[in-house]
RNA sequence: GGGCGGAUAGCUCAGUGGGAGAGCGCCGCCCUUACAAGGCGGUGGUCGUAGGUUCGAAUCCUACUUCGCCCA
């Protein structure tokens, strides 16, 4: 492709966004539904329309793109769906405050249709920007399907299966108890709901019994519902209050008298054993109402301001207002007990902070047990496996303990719920099409409801929603169910479990076969990365630098407060060096370990830069070497399964690759993306870098026009541009973009492939692996390590070439060593000398291979005979340990006679070898005395 | 209160019953013409504690300590 030669370092910035516009206009991503291939699908859990890409996105998305990456190179149909999702809330309250800044007007000035006009002309301007980041990093989603939970298609799925559910009995209306939060003003669901436990206080109501002139002691931390009160529960063992079970109170304040009722929900031990109830504005309360008939009073509204019937003079009074004002006054009456420091539970909405209101109204629910139980029996039937798998418990104890599901939002933005209400006769319209009159008494003066849906119930749909359900289409054909998902466990119930229900109810089929549970991407020190912690790393900020300044202003514009500043300061003080996409990719993708979170380091990051840029080096020096490499002659000759001529070195480096390509497919099979990552990096860094890249060097820099020579050229340019092409092929799906710039630039056979991206991935191919060669090499390796060690510990200049005597007793050893001593003399600078002889060599380091292989390199004048010495003891303490402990596994009876005989074998031949080892050690101190 | 997960080298983490590993850091030497974003060598661990099972335990079981997440 480009002839220019390859800078000295790799540059990201200049080669990524030219592989994507190439990789889109090859339309190299696009799934063709009726292709005659075995499917692979994923789809991407849709980003918020008005978010833009964040670490957890990043993680997440790349471990999708290895995969549908890997399985579209394996051949099969991949199909990766994009789209976004509008967010009700989130959206909404973002285009109110845009309204609010740009017209200064809000949104009940507009109207409904007027403002729901700016929310999609925000989304139309603003909601493609991460779909575009997305592709910065390099992601194969199918872009040209992508899909929007409101446009025209996903609402008619919503439509259609709101209606076939409310057909089934399924979703129903109802005047419940429901999580109210005043700020977002609507109802949410009980997943919104976030409950912690706050610093409060427990005071202590008296109230009086009618006729006996008894006082009930009764404690709450939220004294102003007392207003709303219709009972006082005790426990129907506790000997206290049995008397007075069946009595009235009279209600301070309100004035109104209450019956006292027995309920076993009431903790004898907890207070005074008894408690108020309160049904129109607590759970339990709602719930121990029902049970002992008690009436539901609402005495607080939506804008959580006191209402009738609680007293006039509460009413219009906040709850916090009611609160001082129904202690005061209670105080006033002398019917205020004890008040003490105490920790209050609190629900808080999830995303306004604010504290949930229990109210009383009317709302849309789902009933979840009919939908639950099929989903949970398909993981125990395992059609749907999660990986890990112990999120199955998870999932599991919270479908059995599932409520009714509250779908409508007091809302604008979100499908609206296709209910219309008759004036005249009051009937529910339930229908696919919008109705002119009333279903029941044909009424005109029909009015649809105001609610929208729970985000979340189009979310349900969208595996199916995004291939065409419900017309029964080639893609819903083709890619449904899905293969796998992979997604944060953060919205295992919000998303995943009602993903389940609806797949299983409306297609009779699970949604995917596989469920992959990402890790949750934290800062280094394990904490959650927040804007108002200042911890916060941008993907693409990684992906193209950024300088401190960058950051600052960033935070500021934000609205970050100063601690986080500081701590953006400390965190990036030097900015963020540009890594790059690919960096970024393997980064994570080698971070991804089961079961634990990923703590995301600026410095590990920079490590996998590192190796992006020794890959891109090796590659060009390889690309250096290969300029007059003739690829078609190389490849007829590999085809026809020549591997003649070949020399350990390249026999080593093919079986390397076998391995590791076994090792990628297994790893990625399985969802172990850390060990896919790690096995690559060792190959390639370990195996072709350190070693094989050094070995062919003087073959490949061999001169002359002799005919060995230039064969022997020929095949370590062959097998050297072999293994690197199916190394990037290996890593493309983690790293495409360097993969693809060297790729091309790789010399190949004229009927390659156009891109990388298009290849096939490589399967391990057993024809190549030669065992014998793999432990022929590492033991030349370990001869020249052991060299390069005495080289180093007496400082011996890099240039010096040294001689090395080795003495070895095996005959098959000394003949590999005689046949292959180039391989220790290229590695390790010396010339090797084999030998058979004993005795002492004066003035020389020693050191000792395997049992019984002598290296001895004689250091004239170098050698510190007492150091020496004290090298060797050390080495001999080791052995000696060893020895020790083998000697006695295998003076144990009972191991000789249970453990496998294998095992003991080996730990025989291991004894024999340590001991032959030691022979030689205390030879070599002998012969330094 | 219930459930789940973690505790292994200075740091971050792999390692599912038979010789304790990686990356980063640290120490020493080296600008050897692919790469100093590099090369070579080295230091470093009673695998949280205590029991148990087993010929054999980082790995299996029990209890405890401790950190984190989820649910009520």
């Amino acid at each position: 492709m480009s002839n220019t030669p390859l800078s000295k370092s790799y540059d990201p910035r200049e080669v990524e966004p030219r592989w994507l516009n190439f990789w889109l206009s090859h339309r190299f991503f696009h799934a063709d539904a009726t292709a005659a291939k075995a499917p692979y699908s994923l789809t991407l859990p849709p980003p918020n329309v008005t978010g833009s890409l964040h670490m957890g996105h990043a993680l997440g998305d790349t471990l999708q793109d290895v995969l549908v990456r890997w399985r579209r190179m394996q051949g099969l149909n991949a199909l990766w769906m994009p789209g976004t999702d509008h967010a009700g809330i989130a959206t909404q309250m973002l285009v109110e405050r845009h309204v609010q800044r740009t017209e200064g007007t809000s949104r009940h000035e507009l109207g409904r249709e007027a403002f729901l006009e700016r929310v999609w002309a925000w989304k139309e301007r603003n909601g493609g920007r991460i779909l575009e980041q997305l592709k910065t990093l390099g992601f194969s989603l199918d872009y040209e399907r992508s899909r929007f939970t409101m446009d025209p298609e996903a609402s008619r799925a919503v439509r259609e299966a709101f209606v076939s559910l409310y057909e089934q009995g399924l979703i129903y209306r109802a005047h419940r108890l429901v999580n109210w939060c005043a700020d977002c003003f609507t109802a949410v669901s009980d997943l919104e709901v976030n409950n912690v436990e706050e610093p409060g206080k427990l005071w202590e109501l008296l109230y009086p019994v009618e006729g006996t002139g008894e006082v009930i002691r009764v404690a709450t931390t939220r004294p102003e519902t007392m207003l709303g009160d219709t009972g006082v529960a005790v426990h129907p063992d506790d000997d206290r209050y049995r008397h007075l079970v069946g009595a009235r109170v009279r209600l301070p304040l309100a004035d109104r008298e209450i019956p006292i009722v027995a309920d076993s929900f009431v903790d004898p031990e907890f207070g005074s054993g008894a408690v108020k109830v309160t049904p129109g504005h607590d759970e339990n309360d709602f719930e121990c109402g029902e049970r002992c008939g008690l009436d539901k009073l609402s005495v607080i509204d939506v804008h959580g301001r006191v209402i009738d019937p609680a007293p006039a003079r509460y009413q219009g009074m906040t709850v916090s207002e009611a609160r001082e004002a129904v202690v005061r006054d209670l105080e006033a009456a002398g019917q205020l007990g004890e008040v003490k420091e105490h920790t209050v539970p609190r629900g808080r909405c999830d995303r306004s902070n604010t504290v949930i209101e229990p109210l009383l109204s009317e709302q849309w629910f789902v009933r979840a047990k009919p939908l639950a139980d099929p989903a949970v029996e398909a993981v125990d039937r395992g059609k749907t496996q999660f990986v890990p798998e112990h999120w199955e418990k998870t999932f599991r104890h919270w479908m059995e303990n599932i409520r009714d599901w509250c779908i409508s939002r007091q809302l604008w933005w979100g499908h609206r719920i296709p209910a219309w209400y008759c004036a005249d006769c009051g009937a529910v319209t339930v229908v696919r099409d919008d109705p002119s009159a009333c279903e029941s008494c044909g009424s005109g003066s029909i009015r649809q409801d105001e609610d929208v849906l729970d985000t979340w119930f189009s979310s349900a749909l969208w595996p199916f929603s995004t291939l065409g359900w419900p017309d029964k289409t080639p893609e819903l054909r083709t890619f449904y169910p899905n293969s796998a998902l992979v997604t944060g466990p953060d919205i295992i119930f919000f998303w995943v479990a009602r993903m389940m229900m609806m797949g299983i109810h409306f297609l009779g089929k699970t949604p995917f076969r596989k469920v992959y549970f990402t890790p949750i991407v934290t800062d280094e020190a394990g904490d959650k990365m927040s804007k108002v912690k200042g911890n916060v790393v941008d993907p693409l900020d990684v992906v193209h630098g950024a300088s401190l300044d960058d950051l600052l202003e960033r935070a500021r514009a934000d609205g970050a407060p100063k601690e986080a500043l500081k701590n953006i300061e400390k965190h990036f003080s030097s900015g963020m060096t540009a890594a790059g996409a690919d960096a970024l990719r393997f980064s994570l993708a080698a971070m991804t370990t089961p079961g634990r979170n990923v703590k995301l380091s600026m410095e590990r990051i920079e490590g996998y830069r590192n190796f992006i840029n020794k890959l891109w080096n090796a590659s060009r020096f390889s690309l250096m070497n290969l300029d007059d490499f003739e690829a078609e002659r190389y490849a007829k000759r590999l085809e026809a399964g020549n591997l003649d001529g070949l020399t350990l070195a390249d026999r080593w480096i093919l079986t390397r690759l076998q391995q590791t390509t076994g090792e990628v497919e297994q790893a990625l099979a399985a969802f172990r993306f850390s060990e896919a990552a790690g096995a690559l990096y060792h190959f390639v860094w370990g195996d072709l870098c350190d070693w094989y890249i050094e070995l062919a060097k003087p073959a490949l820099s061999a001169q002359g026009t002799d005919a060995e020579v230039t064969e022997r050229r020929f095949l370590t340019q062959g097998t050297l541009a072999t293994v690197l092409e199916q190394t990037l092929r290996l890593l493309h799906p983690f790293t495409p973009f360097v993969t693809e710039e060297i790729w091309q630039r790789l010399p190949k056979p004229a009927a390659s492939p156009e891109s990388l991206t298009i290849t096939l991935y490589p399967r391990r191919e057993p024809a190549l692996v030669d065992d014998r060669a793999a432990q022929d090499m590492a033991f030349l390796q370990e001869v020249a390590v052991a060299i390069r060690a005495i080289r180093s510990t007496y400082r011996v200049p890099p240039s010096a070439t040294l001689d090395a005597e080795l003495r070895i007793g095996d005959d098959e050893r000394r003949r590999l060593v005689s046949e292959h001593a180039g391989v220790i003399e290229n590695a390790s600078r010396v010339r090797v000398e084999l030998s058979d002889r004993e005795g002492a060599v004066p003035q020389s380091a020693t050191a000792v291979v395997g049992a019984d292989v002598e290296v001895i390199v004689p250091l004239a004048g170098h050698v510190d005979l007492e150091a020496e010495r004290q090298r060797i003891e050390r080495e001999l303490e080791k052995v000696d340990k060893e020895i020790a402990f083998i000697g006695k596994k295998l003076d144990n009876p009972k191991f000789v006679e249970r453990a496998p005989a294998e095992v003991v074998d080996k730990e025989r031949h291991r004894l024999g070898e340590e001991r032959a080892r030691r022979k030689r050690l205390s030879e070599a101190i002998e012969s330094l005395r």
